[in-house]
DNA sequence: AAATAGGCTTAAACTAGTTTAAGGTCGGAC
DNA sequence: GTCCGACCTTAAACTAGTTTAAGCCTATTT
């Protein structure tokens, strides 16, 4: 049941007091995840924020086709949320699941705005970190717009070194948007 | 001098009061741009969080073959900055600039640190601005690895219909990834 | 009035990435 | 033990998007 790990990425940012903890603690779920198991699912509102303590999951969407594609990974000390449906309270159209037995330490939304009135420091830790959530993504933008599928994937190895040596190659090249056939001839052209 | 347009903005998320309104008429800067004058160029770090009160700014990177990349528009009531490297301090690799003549406002890193200090609630709604962001860029991302360049200016087009009609397609081109010549095409084979 | 620059289009040759199909390997389920 | 599903690879045929080059139009500068 410990809630330590968490504790200790908003201690990153910003200490808090005992009282806070114990806010905390009363707000928190705990809970395990099999392998395959969602947290999320199309159609659905996105009903929790999840903080990854131990695993990896994948948020990825199903087009029309019927090809997935992963917007995003979640390794441990990382959030995964579809924050759009969780605010608006819409069906979300992504799924959410784990790639490796996980543990996660979830709050709900009705949870989550008691906590943001009762912590206000929590308005400041959130706001920093959904901040470089965003950084990130501009990256990802920035690459995916200006590289060729070679380049962003040396860039994935470099910058998600211990992430991609836990994924299938299938995974990385549906990030990459890519198909794993073409990811396979990359990794043949660099290793030449 | 009117700082209307941005209180009416932070009003939209949470009223100020009166103490709070001052505070921001001393921290904020109200600056006239010319049509193509930058606001941040590569190798600087980005000192301000600009508020687009008239007219309309790209921001973009140039990559090593000397293409830019336009990775954001910004029009009235939005804002615009390298967020990564204001926090940071470290020089950016984009460029602001100015497609229209334009009026922004401006807060430095000094005052906005300030601000956030003095006016709590600003750390909620720069948390609520910015999550609404990064599901925008999301969904900018989900499109890019999983859509056809006609199908993403179809929804381009869709999505921000004012801003395509004030914009030479080849912004929206570098916008969208892909080249002038064929977004040229695109149009032709939609039209038929 | 002429010159220039930015923006839009067309078309032909090219290249990056997909599709389809097949075969191989490995671990887990029955 | 064998059967099945997930994963990885290869290769040939194809398609989406780039490159290069040229020409046209309009607005601005000289």
């Amino acid at each position: 049941m410990s809630l330590q790990p968490l504790i200790d990425h908003f201690e990153s940012y910003i200490p808090l007091n005992e009282s806070e903890k114990q806010l905390l603690d009363d707000r928190v779920t705990h809970r395990q995840m099999k392998r395959r198991q969602a947290i999320l699912q199309e159609g659905f509102p996105c009903r929790h924020y999840s903080f990854v303590v131990e695993g990896c999951f994948r948020m990825y969407k199903i087009d029309s086709k019927g090809t997935e594609h992963n917007l995003q990974f979640a390794a441990e000390n990382e959030w995964i949320a579809d924050i759009g449906s969780f605010h608006s309270g819409r069906p979300s159209q992504l799924f959410i699941e784990a790639i490796e037995p996980s543990i996660i330490l979830q709050i709900d939304k009705e949870d989550l705005y008691f906590l943001y009135t009762n912590i206000p420091k929590l308005d400041r830790i959130f706001k920093v970190i959904i901040e470089n959530k965003y950084v990130e993504l501009q990256n990802r933008v920035l690459q995916t717009i200006s590289s060729t599928a070679q380049e962003r994937y040396l860039t994935f190895l470099e910058q998600y070194r211990n992430l991609a040596l836990r994924l299938p190659n299938t995974q990385i090249a549906s990030y990459l948007g890519i198909t794993p056939e073409f990811l396979s001839k990359i990794r043949k052209d660099i290793a030449s």
